[in-house]
RNA sequence: GGGGCGGUAGCUCAAUUGGUUAGAGUACCGGACUGUCGAUCCGGUGGUUGCGGGUUCGAGUCCCGUCCGCCUCGCCA
């Protein structure tokens, strides 16, 4: 074989003269008879090969051959580099150049390809196959120049990842993906065990307990680039299947392990994608959930929500007072006292069309919300502000005090969700989302200039309500630490002491970048009354928790330091980096959503043979 | 588990809204061509319209079921 000297992706105007040897498929190739250009491509890029049928007096058999060559066809060339006789290519790196073929060897004859690896282009004349197709070949589409950049950024990553944890101490220590099934939190995938029949291991949602174990265990400072397993329907932004960057340090609390990522952060962004990261702004979940409506505000845009409940009750609006009038009035996040809740759109008097605004009423309904009232602040005769449409009349009476409330302009439309909190808070902070799209207000970052707007959200509480069993769930998860100024009241609370137990507030951390929740952490429990009160509050007896977690327990009893820890997730800070919103562009060899992967045909039925030996039985009929 | 969208040559899409033999571009096959770069020109092959039922004189089109893919609600400590 004619081994490569050169990649497609580096011959240039220094090396005209000079004898190359080229590998890689055949991109394309324009057959003129007794002149025949290839464009060869490898990863790195093309290269222009000539056959020239007046140079192959010697070797006419290379013509013959060169004829029959085919998109996708694996070859190697000899031959020599010189300047473009029909002028440069300026769309190519190596347009200047091309390479005059004196010997050819084919590798690797293809069959007719179900699709060919190509970009789209911008004019919509090359468009991408199936994504269903394209998965299914999967080894064809990653020969597309951006699956091969997507695959080299996120190799970045994890460079960039392990460098600046190796030069701040960490030490990268791998954790069992066979691990213990504790059946909180996510649904687990199974691994049946061999030895101990009617056992089962469980793939980690996270290495959670183990790295808070290593805390123990003196490692002080541990990482790892970690796949984590969680048995949940998928989402564009979500696979069952993901790689997290999963860190803990020891002696420190919430300010040191911010700093910490803070500074991962700013790294990454400079090394990855040449931005500057400005000092990360703060929010407490309070805020976020009243003025945003989500525990991860895109704040790129402003749209903030207001709480008009008060005002509200003065109008004389039926909607708005039956929803006032319902509903117990709990004291904290997730009461469900009746709200009227409103977002002021600057400009959308013109933009937010009826149809749209009708459009809303569906989209909150799917959250649970009764609808979006709608009122536009246009001009006057006088030149005034003038209430329009929708409740504008039960507006009408208290126009200024609503004008001043919400600091409305002419030109603004004014949107109102009014239900139990819990739902109108959703429904609008959902709403002010898919508005701000509509509005044309959502820059994309990077290439097309747009912020890149980091931002910690911060004091979460402790515990939530379940809303269907009525009991209490960790809201981060059980390991979470109260935050260091809620500790003496969290241990003093008594279990029914729901307020006091509901206001509590954790020591956890999201890292929110642009309305997308990329890492998040805690500093952790390692005290092991503390662990035990937590768990005692969740709900498990003494036995449950230590049938479930003696292993920590223990672990906590036996001189556990102070540590708190955070785990970015790897696939969405690629996607960041890259633009897009489908997570399967930045995984190699993704699922779909009922987890099967099209190439390998996984998930399959196994023989029975191998059933029985980890003491199974399907009791799914059987399949041809 | 619920809601929505989709599946027509290898690929990307059409098919006058139920009406003749399901078309086009591209790929593929054959031919021509020495400066192309989306090469061009000429000719050709290629279809159980995802699958199974039903309605109808007649179904790619309507109905039911099913499979697959995508989006989404629930779910994701």
């Amino acid at each position: 074989m004619l081994i490569r000297t050169h990649t497609c992706g580096e011959v240039r105007e220094s090396h005209v003269g000079s004898t190359v040897r080229l590998n890689g498929w055949v991109n394309s190739y324009r057959d003129h008879g007794d002149l025949i250009f290839i464009d060869l491509r490898d990863r790195y890029g093309l290269t222009q090969l000539v056959f020239d049928k007046e140079e192959m007096t010697k070797t006419p058999a290379i013509m013959e051959a060169a004829d029959k060559l085919r998109n996708e066809d694996v070859i190697a060339v000899e031959g020599t580099v010189r300047v473009r006789i029909g002028g440069e290519n300026p769309k190519l790196a190596t347009g200047k150049v091309e390479v005059v073929v004196g010997t050819l060897e084919v590798l690797a004859k293809t069959d007719n390809p179900p699709f060919l690896p190509e970009d789209p282009t911008q004019d919509g004349k090359i468009k991408l196959a199936n994504e269903e197709l394209r998965l299914t070949h999967r080894y064809i589409d990653l020969r597309r120049p951006s699956m091969q950049r997507i695959l080299s950024t996120r190799h970045k990553i994890y460079q960039v990842t392990r460098k600046y944890f190796d030069e701040n101490g960490f030490l990268e220590i791998e954790t069992p993906i066979l691990y213990k099934s504790t059946p909180e939190g996510a649904r687990e995938f199974l691994v049946p065990s061999r030895h101990v029949s009617g056992t089962f291991y469980a793939l980690p949602q996270s290495p959670q307990l183990f790295k808070q174990i290593l805390m123990v265990s003196g490692c002080d400072r541990y990482m790892q680039i970690c796949r984590c397993f969680r048995d949940e329907d998928p989402r564009a932004d979500r696979q069952a299947e993901f790689t997290q960057i999963d860190l803990e340090m020891s002696f420190v609390r919430r300010e040191q392990i911010m700093t910490m990522m803070e500074g991962f952060v700013r790294r990454l962004w400079g090394e990855v994608a040449g931005v500057t990261v400005p000092p990360m702004q703060r929010m407490d979940y309070r805020t976020a959930m009243e003025d945003y409506g989500i525990d991860r505000p895109d704040t790129r845009y402003d749209l903030k929500i207001k709480d008009i409940s008060a005002f509200a009750a003065k109008m004389d609006f039926g909607v708005f007072k039956s929803v006032l009038e319902k509903g117990a009035d709990r004291p904290r996040f997730y009461s469900k006292k009746g709200v009227v809740k409103a977002m002021r759109v600057p400009g959308g008097a013109e933009k937010l069309t009826r149809k749209i605004t009708d459009g809303y009423t569906e989209f909150v309904k799917g959250f649970g919300a009764g609808g979006v009232a709608v009122v536009k602040v246009i001009k006057g005769e006088d030149g005034s502000p003038k209430l329009d449409t929708g409740i504008a009349k039960f507006l009408e009476p208290l126009k200024a005090e609503f004008l001043a409330l919400l600091g409305a302009q002419v030109g603004d439309t004014v949107l109102f969700v009014a239900d139990a909190y819990g739902v109108a808070t959703k429904a609008i902070g959902e709403l002010r989302q898919k508005v701000a799209r509509d509005m044309g207000m959502v820059p994309k970052p990077g290439a097309e200039g747009g912020p890149w707007n980091f931002l910690w959200v911060v004091d979460f509480p402790m515990f939530e309500k379940n809303k269907e069993t009525g009991k209490w769930v960790a809201m981060h998860h059980p390991f979470t630490s109260p935050r260091d100024d809620q500790m003496q009241a969290f241990l003093e609370a008594s279990e029914d002491d729901e307020v006091t137990i509901e206001g509590i507030v954790s020591a956890g951390y999201d890292v929110v970048l642009n309305g997308q929740e990329i890492a998040g952490g805690s500093v952790r429990i390692h005290d092991r009354a503390v662990q035990s009160k937590v768990f005692k509050l969740l709900g498990m007896t003494p036995e449950q928790a230590k049938e479930k977690f003696s292993f920590l327990l223990e672990a906590l009893s036996f001189g556990a330091p102070p540590h708190a820890g955070v785990a970015f997730g790897l696939d969405r800070l690629v996607m960041n980096f890259i633009g897009t919103d489908n997570i399967r562009d930045v995984i190699a060899f993704p699922k779909t959503q009922i987890g099967s992967d099209l190439m390998t045909r996984a998930p399959s039925y196994v023989p029975d043979v191998q059933l029985k030996d980890v003491h199974v039985q399907s009791i799914a009929p059987p399949k041809a």
